[in-house]
DNA sequence: CTAATTAGTTTGTACCACGAACCTTCTCGG
DNA sequence: CCGAGAAGGTTCGTGGTACAAACTAATTAG
């Protein structure tokens, strides 16, 4: 059954976790670091090199990354005001409700995978991971 | 402080598992998905296709995973002895001590996330992890 | 005002993933 | 037994992802 193995069963989880992810935002012709770029500017409107911090990318890869989700309409670059060398990024009408449906069906999808917890479990899971994470 | 949000918790929390992952297979110069290829053949000696299955991936990505590692000396591929349509790969020495190297470090850094949580925790975050995944 | 720094882009390389076309090797029905 | 179709892999073409290095434009330091 299931076994107590800390290692294997998280590293289990995070697959099942990110692929979970990967294929409703794959739904939408969506890539995972695509969905991350706009769930980051749900919050956010950053300059290019924050987006790569927030992201883990080199600053190369944002502009192709920016490049594509913009030409789909999904996200804005606007010139700096006051330092014109940086450029910021923000996330359309369309990019927004992109994020926000992927976002909604991925709870859907995880409220499932927990349905076999009780909701003390549930509770104990979700701090645990907060500790961790933390 | 640690909030109790389960879907975000968990998807931070394979965000924070993957990219460990991927940091420390970069390191040797594998990617998560030569990992992941090393991983499996530790236990099988697959075909091309139920390397597919367990990847998740379509056969022609195999073709080119397998060649990848096998040009680095990591797997090797085999005739079918019965069937001489199918491939079977198997993992190479050298293969072994990477995935085996990669699989220690990734473990001790597991246990580094986890020291903030007493071994009554652990073994609750690994039992309701274990539930989610089977 | 020049020199160094910083933000971002471009270019070249490699990996990753897919579908479609293709080759070889079975397998099955007649 | 043999020809049609199915099955296992590979190859090719396309596109996304990631990086480093070279480059441009704007800002800041001296």
């Amino acid at each position: 059954m299931t076994d107590t193995n800390l290692v294997d069963n998280l590293a289990r989880l995070s697959f099942l976790v990110q692929n979970t992810l990967a294929e409703l935002a794959g739904r939408h012709d969506l890539s995972l670091i695509q969905t991350r770029l706009l769930g980051v500017l749900r919050d956010h409107e950053p300059t290019m090199q924050e987006l790569g911090r927030h992201l883990g990318l080199d600053k190369s890869s944002i502009s192709g990354l920016v490049d594509r989700a913009q030409r789909r309409g999904l996200v804005t670059r606007t010139a700096g005001e006051t330092d014109r060398r940086v450029t910021r990024v923000s996330i359309t009408a369309d990019g927004l409700a992109l994020a926000t449906e992927v976002a909604g069906v991925f709870a859907e999808r995880i409220a499932e995978f927990t349905a076999g917890l009780s909701p003390a479990e549930r509770r104990t899971l979700a701090e645990l991971a907060g500790r961790i994470v933390s």
